[in-house]
DNA sequence: AACTATGTTAAAAATCTGTAAAGATAGTGT
DNA sequence: ACACTATCTTTACAGATTTTTAACATAGTT
């Protein structure tokens, strides 16, 4: 997937350099040299993540904030701030106003990179978690498992013996491993248990339940399809 | 609502300065000197956000982060790095390794906090305007809740830990979680008290209080109507 | 064939939740 | 200070669910 960030910023010597920078990264890029163009631009798309250039050391930029933070469509894009200005009481006006962080004119390109990833690395795993795999649908939040699409019920057991399995497909498990990531450290149960677990989970997962595949000796492992 | 934040300082002058200002906002505080406290603390609690000074400038700092990010249950706490030193490598290293962001000392604190703001922002629902999900609305400056546009009563806990759920809906929360979150950190309280407010809840919510499902070992969540 | 491991079932044991009721606490007004 | 009230917390118990054990059947190995 190729996160599209929209940077806005009059340099072009600098914008050239961050697009530069950022396709290497395989981001898909627009860069406006107004903010005009941008929020005509965002009239019709919305990107992943605003870098915005506060050009000049009026209101401009922190209206910019404001506006994109006010539209139910706009808001939840993180905005990352660029300036050549050090001033505490402007980054918090800015933060305030919504923006997610700043960085400060002359920076290092390669912090830029990694303040965009590290702010659509949080803004991703916040939106969906949800653990997928060959029709086998797992969220470790909301505690639901879909098969094809279709809700089934696990008990909690169940569900991180599954989860387990899902984070680490194709991978033999071996029963000691599974008591000891699922039920923790101090463990004081059979390994026979699992077995009865894994019969259990097998049959809840209807057709898919064929997926996990026991091996002999060694313990249990989920098979992808391909 | 408290939010939890865990601060990782040795300075007992700055903690303390961090301390009382993030307690100003309303903020819950656990102050550690040293990242091992830090760390036990970790293994029985799960804040919503880490401060983590980068007391020496070998690899300790760094191999914290790596650590939390490890561990399924605590990687989606955000850390916000604080250091002395201004050195671009690190950055990126320390952004690489799962950290949301860092700030230089020495530091505003106005700054910090706002920082923190921002981080926490994109992990809750922050908003003070009217929450509504599912027919129901809630207004957590108000105190006021309505459900299909008519207005119910609720005691303060039983507001507090619907606000709770309307922040997070669909993820499942622990009764620790709730305790923590509702009551302080200061806890005295048994699990089973949470039980006793969400059976009243429900109650109160009418037909909309199945929405409210019980995950049992787990916890409660709210489950949003599509 | 003997041995060992796994699958499955049923029953026992342990645990959990919902809720009512009683006691504790805090806040209010007199 | 006192009583009154509303809220909060604990406790207890029923009912339900989950987990574990144990037993037997089946499959796989040597």
């Amino acid at each position: 997937m190729n996160e599209i960030i929209t940077v806005i910023e009059d340099d072009p010597h600098i914008s050239e350099l961050i697009e530069f920078n950022l396709k290497k990264e395989g981001y898909e890029t627009y860069i406006f040299d107004n903010a005009n163009d941008a929020l005509i631009f965002l009239g019709g798309s919305k990107p992943d993540l605003i870098i915005l250039d506060l050009m000049l050391p009026g209101l401009q930029g922190e209206d910019f904030v404001k506006f994109v933070k006010s539209k139910d469509e706009l808001k939840e894009i993180p905005i990352l701030i660029s300036t050549a200005k050090t001033d505490d009481e402007l980054f918090v006006k800015l933060l305030e106003s919504g923006a997610d962080d700043f960085i400060v004119k002359p920076f290092s390109v390669k912090v830029l990179v990694a303040k965009v990833k590290a702010i659509l690395r949080r803004a991703f795993d916040q939106s969906n978690n949800t653990i997928s795999l060959s029709g086998i649908e797992l969220n470790p939040e909301s505690f639901e498992v879909y098969i094809d699409g279709k809700q089934i019920e696990l008990t909690k057991t169940e569900f991180l013996i599954l989860e387990l399995l899902l984070r680490k497909p194709n991978k033999v498990l071996s029963r000691e491993y599974i008591l000891n990531h699922v039920w923790g450290g101090d463990v004081d149960v059979g390994d026979r248990t699992v077995d009865v677990h894994l019969s259990k989970l097998r049959k809840k997962l209807g057709n898919k339940g064929n997926l996990i595949k026991s091996i002999p000796r060694i313990g249990y492992k989920l098979k992808a399809q391909q």
